[in-house]
DNA sequence: CTTTCTCCATATGTCATAGATATGGCATGG
DNA sequence: CCATGCCATATCTATGACATATGGAGAAAG
């Protein structure tokens, strides 16, 4: 049995007569005949009395008729649902952030944007490290991430930039540095320990910092190194060092530390968009135009 | 679009490999490729990753799948209803009972033992006079009726025999007859009025009655016309009159009336179920039988 | 790095069957 | 009684579903 004998059967059972019923599905009236008798055949069931003025459902035709009359909508209400998955209006994302990142406000810009345009998808939003983001997207567990990008991701990912900020010192409310207002010369800390996080947690933030002390003449001492970038200011805050973080980092309000921002040249870091470039979902690649196109607006 | 696409489509979906999916299936691999490919193309989205390793579905292939997963399994089962149907298994039965037929046990018990062996039957039942059951049957309003029979009724239904039973007089708890138990001499009623439903009525229980009289030798006087069966009995015992009805109208008991059984030769009255001759609903024919088998089991 | 295996796509031929056309039978109605 | 409307049968055509043969590409194995 296929749909077209449904289609046919459809026809017949409310025109109550063959020829209309054929002429209104574009096809002669014998091959109608013969679909109808196959369905019969098939089902082994008589479906319609035929009588002099037309065709009448029997009672077994009713039946059928109730069964089969939603089925028709039921197709074409799958094809629509593929084509909207298709255009990446449904279904579900999956979106990293990473520690630093989540504190961009063209963050949270992007997702409230995605989620009022798209809002038949279901949002999942994860925080964890850049590597573990990376991985998972190239893995597949995660659809797309917001992250600082760094030289060594993985090439198979896309990376989109969305925005660049400057990086600012951060300082025990305690160290000298910290009542000057004005843009801070670098090498002031050469002999303040440095709280970073490991290297493996994220390379960009932290390669950044380095290369910046370096640009500025010195090579940082090292100091205890933070599990995760909120950390890091907690640190501080306990006078065990200082540190260099991105700019949007200022609106955590911690207390018993400092932000300074750097004297020329000013480090900056990125922030960018990833996604898988092979098989991206319809969704990431959507998600990635509408975080660009709110990065642009805020600029 | 047709069920087969959906066949084909989950049958990939499932084995996540066309070449397993064909053999499933039963068919050669190019031509399944072939068919999820013209699937695609119809609703103009991919719906599978072809991979090294197989076929993945694509998200909006995950979208559809789930929209046509039930599909087959509906067809199936809008094929079981047509079938059940076919054999008189489900739907609705429309059951006319004349007064006097459902006074007779057969009647209760045959509807009973239809209710329990078609469970999923809507039954329906009306009393109204033979003439209004046989008019209503053969316009369709209604299936089946148990009904005296007639010679006059239609001739495009078919009649079966379920039962006959004797006449009985009924007599004023005063008349003169009334206190003798023997079986009575019809004679004896030639100077009481006779009360009768009208024939239009029913043509079956006036017709015997009057045939009975004249068959004992007199003309019967006719008494007021009763409304229905069950107000004769009201008019015998308002002392308007006698009256001859089924022997299963004794189960009545309506004060001031006695029934006499009548001396042979006995004028005896059918009982009949009826239904269309041509295109019977197989519910009809079904409960046919089983109120003739019911009949049968009482004999 | 080459070989092999696996799997899907392409190319082509065949056959089943959906559908067209022509016609006949059977009711109903003027 | 003939005209009309409707469905069934008969026959032909052509689309397309499927089979077979082959190619290409990526992964696994040597």
């Amino acid at each position: 049995m296929e749909l077209r004998h449904i289609r046919y059967f459809l026809a017949v059972a409310e025109e109550r007569n063959f020829t209309r019923a054929a002429a209104r599905l574009g096809i002669g009236q014998p091959p109608l005949s013969s679909q109808i008798r196959d369905l019969e055949a098939e089902i082994g069931v008589q479906l319609f009395h035929r009588v002099a003025h037309g065709a009448e459902l029997t009672e077994a035709g009713q039946g059928f008729r109730d069964a089969v009359a939603p089925l028709p909508g039921q197709f074409a209400a799958a094809i629509r649902v593929a084509q909207r998955a298709g255009r990446g209006e449904t279904g579900q994302l999956g979106i990293g952030l990473t520690g630093t990142a989540a504190l961009n406000p063209i963050v949270p810009d992007a997702i409230r944007s995605f989620g009022r345009a798209y809002p038949d998808v279901e949002l999942r939003v994860e925080e964890a490290s850049s590597l573990t983001l990376l991985n998972n997207i190239v893995e597949g567990r995660l659809d797309v991430a917001i992250l600082r990008p760094a030289e060594s991701d993985p090439v198979e990912l896309r990376e989109e930039s969305l925005a660049e900020e400057p990086l600012v010192v951060v300082l025990p409310a305690a160290h000298p540095a910290a009542q000057d207002r004005r843009p801070l010369d670098l090498p002031l800390l050469r002999d303040d320990a440095l709280i970073l996080t490991p290297r493996s947690v994220g390379t960009s933030l932290h390669d950044a910092a380095l290369a910046a002390c370096r640009a500025a003449g010195f090579e940082p001492r090292l100091g205890q190194p933070a599990p995760q970038i909120a950390s890091i200011l907690s640190l501080v805050a306990a006078e065990l060092g200082v540190s260099l973080v991105p700019a949007s980092m200022r609106q955590l309000n911690v207390h018993g530390v400092v932000f300074r921002s750097i004297r020329a040249p000013t480090p900056r870091i990125g922030l960018a968009v990833v996604y898988r470039k092979t098989l991206p979902p319809p969704l990431a690649t959507n998600f990635a135009r509408i975080a660009r196109n709110v990065a642009r607006d805020r600029r």
